[in-house]
DNA sequence: CATGAATGAGTCTTCATTCAT
DNA sequence: GATGAATGAAGACTCATTCAT
């Protein structure tokens, strides 16, 4: 079972770009020629490097994908989690709101990152990520329901879970195809009513 | 750019044998070995065939597999079409619960098999497979909400496509680690709540 | 841990010619051109077959080698062991030169086989071989030296180890360079006197 | 075809620090990690040094291994002579047990280290450097058999060569796994009885 | 029709060697 | 002098596909 972490921390200022440089051709190469296509040579072509030099710093291919996946969903997972703290002790309504706009925004402002790690995330090593990022939002999505001023959640972890479902199953809807018109204009504005209708379902109104 | 079509038709009861046998081992070996690992040696192992065999039969690897993606979804998207027909012109309640637990139930029958086709439904030929699925199913919930008695709705298919990927999301929250305690349980009656509660909030009262 | 055993069983008679074919070009490579560049593109070519068909029946370069060595080890093993069953119950100077003879005739029929083996048997999986092969030729020995007519041994198997390994060393000398004139005229003679005087040294006179 | 020399003379004590560290990591990483896995950045690694300072001293990899060897052989043959030299002109029982022991001592001092550069003295020009050193040995045990106070030997260098490689042969044996019980208690004195029974053999006695 | 041996292009990965810093 | 990042040729191994039997 091979391992996945870095192989050396860059000493010198230019093994940075270096990095930067191979994570940028992974998206690339995957984006425009999906996962089973994307080789360690093409990878290093498209940076400019050498396959050497890819494996100064990765100890195999799947680790360096494993870290763009990683950096990906991490970043959305930060993104989802600020707008949570930032929408705790607030009503529900401002909460499905808040949560779905953040989603929606941190996901889909490259579609076809998103869509070229789709199939990464059932790999090996990006299942492991892909749920822990789902726990990460999950987790600040129940403590942001938990707080909320206007309503009690009777099973908040529960509740996230399903909601967070409920948006990820949208990225797939994106980019299975054209969507019929008018979608992109209201896609938003629907998921919002989709969570917040949620949201209100399962509410246990204060006595 | 090969093709994708069976080589033969199974004018023969051998040939629907093999044929069958064909799929079964396909996936298979798809669960246990995953994508990457799945080659037409296995498979004809698997099936107690030959290479050649399997090469009589489909025109090479990506077809036979995207003829297991496709049955697989076809299967899932004949049920939920059912069950909305079964479904029309009944109130809105009736039809997000017979929808949504036609769609749980068709999805969730196999996790594993679903899990295996998911990195599937990426590759070459299942990313088309997959949309036209989707959009047989998005068909019959729109048409089966566009015959509500009790309520009307604005874009019936706007509505329905955003139904069906909050409940495909929800899949992927299956198979993505071990889910809280009392999840499985509630599950069904979540989603019921989740769909009830979005058809609700677009309905569009009669006058 | 790889293992080394054969993949598969030659059903069809092409089979065993390619096996035997792939067997000589490791002995030719390893002789042209030694252990570290004896690679398994290079063993194809000269087998005229591809790479794949190697690995249809071994599961990696060291199992093929490995095969080689075991097989030519085993002729030797055989050769000597047969020689010292035929010299059982005869007086010890008989068993010196029957011993050293076949020894000696086996291991040197083909010099440069066994010197291109020689590195190989201290590689991965050949050092097993060997010591297997030695055990055996020395177990031969001992099996020979207890039945002596005319003298008795205090430790059989210790005396055959000492005499295995004195001839062993002399492989070494024969392909380290230029052996000193008259040399190998002598050499058959020299070894019988080696073995034959430590022999007689080792006996312990009955009473 | 690469050279062999040493790049640069250690005039400075700081380089013959490194050198001496390049040395010591080249047996250890040998004896750990075998013939193979001994690259140029583990050996650099290994002495606290930088790959860049390993090729300051040796034009390539060999040449490092090469000199290895050399150093090796040589402590081994400059033993093995001393004791020759002190044995000039002494009855033969005494040569053999000198010869013997100065052998066995200066060998088996360290099994590891010879077992790791058994393989190495097969590869490109580690053959020459076992050739010189043997001949250097069987140089000194025929200057010595041909000094004997009580016996005459026809062909001294013959003589010699035959029992330098008996005892060469050992070596194998040593490493070639375990042991019969109470070998390596009675292994010397039975290779004094080997040694010692050949150059009486061999001997014409005076007139 | 079925078989499975053969093929060889294409992957991942290593490592000796160089050279800018 | 020392360093270690970069290089890329070369090796092991896989697997979709073909075709003689």
């Amino acid at each position: 079972m091979p391992r996945l972490e870095r192989r050396k921390s860059p000493v010198q200022a230019r093994s940075a770009v270096t990095i930067e440089a191979l994570h940028a051709a992974t998206i690339q190469v995957l984006v425009r020629d999906g996962l089973q296509r994307c080789t360690t040579t093409r990878i290093a072509e498209r940076a400019g490097a050498s396959v050497g030099t890819l494996y100064q710093y990765y100890p195999n291919r799947d680790a360096l994908i494993a870290a763009v996946l990683e950096r990906h969903l991490s970043a959305i997972a930060a993104a989802v989690g600020r707008a949570c703290e930032d929408s705790e002790d607030r009503p529900v309504s401002d909460m499905a709101s808040a949560f779905t706009r953040a989603f929606v925004g941190a996901k889909l402002r490259d579609v076809h990152v998103a869509r070229a790690l789709y199939a990464v995330a059932q790999e090996r090593g990006g299942a492991e990520a892909a749920a822990r990022m789902r726990d990460r939002i999950v987790s600040a999505v129940a403590k942001m329901l938990a707080s909320a001023t206007d309503v009690r959640f009777d099973a908040p972890a529960l509740t996230a879970t399903i909601a967070v479902g409920a948006l990820i199953g949208q990225v797939q809807t994106l980019f299975c195809g054209p969507a019929p018109s008018g979608f992109a204009e209201r896609f938003e504005a629907e998921l919002v009513a989709l969570i917040a209708g949620y949201f209100c379902a399962r509410r246990q109104d204060f006595a």
